[in-house]
DNA sequence: ATAGATGCAAAGGGTTTGCACTTGA
DNA sequence: TCAAGTGCAAACCCTTTGCATCTAT
């Protein structure tokens, strides 16, 4: 990434407002509020650099498209509610990963995704 | 499902040969052994069928097709290998998930992933 | 005989790419 | 100026579906 763009900022600000993992359809609909004339394409080659630049995480949930957010933030996993399908960061980690994997094997990293329903949708029930 | 077919027989025995989760692709190549005209819409209805029947499980880990394992297995998790790119069963789970969660947010399932090095390809290195 | 299952090919949905046009430096 | 960036549309890949044919019961 070389040059400063309206579309990049765009995509800057659609992160900086929302605190949750992003995907590019959400992203693409979020950013058109700046720059109507936004296509996919750039939203995609977009996400790709800020995640070679480092400025982007890529959050990965089973099954689904590829989502995105803010990098820097230290290690979370994720929660998804099957009611609004919003993912919300998790802080905090389980500590007794090792014990479950067998002699020999190492573990580099892992995910830990909870699925449920958010307290927002709850309320709503 | 209400019929047994050669095909079904084909694709039930590839995962009474094969003891880690598979995706379609690998069924369909192992299946063509018995049937080689099998064609791949057939894996994904018989895949699909099998999962509502309740004798598979599809394993889902994060940015890769789906998988599926034979049903019954009781609550596991999965260990990947990145140097052979197998997938492991891991027995046991993790207590204390419901601590992680914010106020009100309820829990239905969870998924743990771990990536790393295998017992076999830790040897190999 | 006949409804369920199959195979092919076409259609979908999400992501990537080619290319001419636009624009930031 | 002029290469990086953009938008559109076509191409891709994986998965699903329509439909004529086949087959297990």
């Amino acid at each position: 990434m070389e040059r400063n763009t309206r579309q990049r900022d765009a995509i800057r600000q659609v992160f900086a407002e929302t605190d949750r993992p992003l995907g590019p359809q959400e992203i693409l609909q979020a950013a058109q509020a700046y720059i109507p004339a936004l296509g996919i394409a750039t939203v995609y080659r977009t996400l790709k650099a800020f995640v070679e630049e480092g400025w982007l995480s890529p959050v990965e949930l089973p099954g689904e498209p590829q989502r995105y957010e803010m990098a820097g933030k230290g290690h979370h996993h994720h929660f998804r509610c099957h009611a609004c399908d919003r993912v919300y960061e998790i802080d905090g980690c389980l500590s007794n990963l090792k014990r479950l994997v067998p002699q020999g094997f190492q573990i580099d990293r892992h995910e830990v995704v909870l699925y449920g329903t958010c307290n927002t949708c709850v309320e709503m029930a």
